[in-house]
DNA sequence: CTAACAGTTAGCCAATCAGCAAAGTTTTTC
DNA sequence: GAAAAACTTTGCTGATTGGCTAACTGTTAG
């Protein structure tokens, strides 16, 4: 019984996709991309408060996008360089899917020129 | 004064990621990339509520993921082929950012390994 | 013309989200 | 040891989500 492409459901891919939903977060992954940030570096220029900035941080980590530490009071916030590579691994896939299907529209559409020919 | 990344918060990528980021919708996805469906096709296999494809599909389209067209009673939804294109863009960016810093990083991990050789 | 079919709308629900301010907590600094 | 800094927790809002049933509309088949 093959069920190699029958991924049920991934859990990981949901937790990636919500994370990069967000403008604000996509923006933060943008700042981390450049160097490492404190949380108060990360809040300053979006404008939005600490707590927010921190549930948006854990949102990230949760998908497994940025990882954080802890250095006595500074909670230092970085990019985790693979990170996306599922989000393009499923974006390989369904391309390859994609395109099978305009393959096979392509093959009917030029079977019905060849039969229909006026 | 040059804004050219400063992308700012686009609205298409938050409705795409959106979009994928339900279990549920992304399987739907999966159903249509073989051939287009009926409503009702996409319903049963789900185990979902009519409405509740429906909720899906509206979110789906309003990403620009798939197109529905209504015969008589029947809606047919496909899949439009160049959506993903914009999610692709934002991941190779990402990913020269991030390729960018881990650069930046080995450079200053060699400076570093030549300047404290022990 | 009536019945079945395919979709749609309306309205409800519990859960999650994204934001905030206010009140902790734990280091540092003076 | 007091005060400032840097989070962290708590608890509050209003909006959005993802699911449902029940009732409604339009289309086709008998």
């Amino acid at each position: 019984m093959i069920v190699s492409h029958m991924a049920k459901h991934d859990p990981g891919l949901s937790l990636l996709f919500h994370a990069l939903a967000d403008p604000t977060r996509r923006s933060i992954l943008m700042g981390l991309a450049e160097r490492p940030a404190r949380v108060t570096d990360l809040s300053a220029p979006t404008g939005f408060s600490l707590p927010t900035v921190m549930r948006h941080l854990s949102v990230l980590e949760e998908a497994g996008l940025i990882t954080t530490a802890k250095d006595g009071r500074v909670r230092t916030c970085a990019i985790v360089p693979g990170a996306l590579a599922p989000v393009q691994t499923w974006l390989d896939e369904q391309r390859s899917l994609w395109e099978a299907r305009l393959g096979r529209l392509d093959a009917f559409a030029t079977k019905a020129m060849k039969k229909g020919s006026q």
